[in-house]
DNA sequence: CCTCCGACCGAACGATTGTTCGGACTGCGC
DNA sequence: GCGCAGTCCGAACAATCGTTCGGTCGGAGG
């Protein structure tokens, strides 16, 4: 249990090291100093600063893509399920804004057995808002034209969340409605053409 | 002449560098070997580090900002200036896939009296995109919601433009005018509703 | 011919990096 | 008491980093 808490200690400082610096930027001395141990002392814990990244990235991936199905559980309506995810991928965006910096950034730079990992939720996540679109989808598209438009959604995402913007959960939950309109309807839709409930 | 062929060389090398490594792990020494140069030979031209990364970017800027200026200027009506902007940005991102890479991901690291001048040159780019917006906006947008809008389109475009997706000039013109409907019609709208000429 | 200057380089500087090694301290079984 | 295993650390390792210094070389000006 002890080990665990160290462990666990050890991890959030990776993550918030990380976050504040950037992978490349943080220095294991540095995560070592905020876990209170010494180098050596982290090195018992860890294998290499490696597998530190791994360890955040799984663990952002996981928080995303648990966020996202347990918002996505109350939804109903295909269109509910759209705004579900992007108000959760905006609401992670803001609130790991270094995690999903790294995630889309540094992901690639992991060790062969890990990275397959990571692209493999990756995937999982990219699965999901494919998902969506496919039943929202009025007319049949093509799977390669569904997956293009769920790059772009993501992309859109991405943009947002990435940029200083503003940023709070207030932030999220007033935007999401916002940008899911504009990708539904489009930008010369009149905003009262449409409403829910 | 001579040495304006150096410096370009230079350019050139550290442009491609930070593109494959990302500053803070490109060396110099890799950018003078890829400059055909010594390591202090490289210093002789310039500065420093830092100052390679701000002519890269600057230099980077001034063509897509080129580029846009270019290519608006044959559009008449404002939804061809966005097809024009779309088209330009998604070319760039294929052509110059090194320097948007920079652009997104290593302008914020630059030390304070350059760094200003690269984010007047980014919200300029912003402010043309936004224009463009303006002018298509059918029922009065305020400002910040027009300014969100930018920030989706833009953040759509680079997510697109950096995926390692299809890369090419073909690629850009097909993809410009889906890209253009999904914005200005929304996801829902079938293909056939709207046409051109 | 001498001098000066810009182009260029080899070698080193000090700092920092990720990683490792040998050991010191503790608590537990015996 | 002894020994063992786990926890943790000080100190060092080699490598690499950005940068600088002292210099060589060739050509142009006098």
């Amino acid at each position: 249990m002890a080990i665990e808490h160290r462990y666990a200690g050890i991890l959030e400082a990776a993550r918030d090291v990380f976050a504040r610096r950037g992978f490349h930027q943080a220095s294991i001395r540095e995560i070592a100093r905020t876990a209170d141990l010494s180098l050596a002392g982290l090195y018992h814990y860890v294998r290499g600063k490696d597998e530190l990244l791994f360890l955040v990235l799984d663990n952002a991936l996981d928080t995303l893509l648990g966020a996202l199905d347990q918002s996505r559980r109350t939804a109903r309506t295909p269109e509910m399920k759209l705004l579900a995810l992007i108000q959760t991928h905006l609401d992670f965006g803001f609130h790991h804004a270094a995690e999903l910096k790294i995630i889309n950034r540094d992901y690639d730079l992991l060790p062969e057995p890990r990275r397959a990992e990571i692209a493999a939720k990756r995937g999982e996540y990219l699965q999901q808002g494919l998902a969506v679109l496919r039943e929202l989808d009025p007319n049949g598209r093509s799977g390669d034209e569904l997956l293009s438009a769920t790059n772009l959604l993501l992309g859109m995402l991405n943009g947002i969340a990435t940029r200083p913007f503003l940023r709070s959960r207030e932030d999220a939950r007033t935007l999401a409605p916002k940008v899911g309109a504009l990708f539904l309807y489009g930008f010369l839709e009149p905003a009262e053409a449409h409403h829910d409930s």
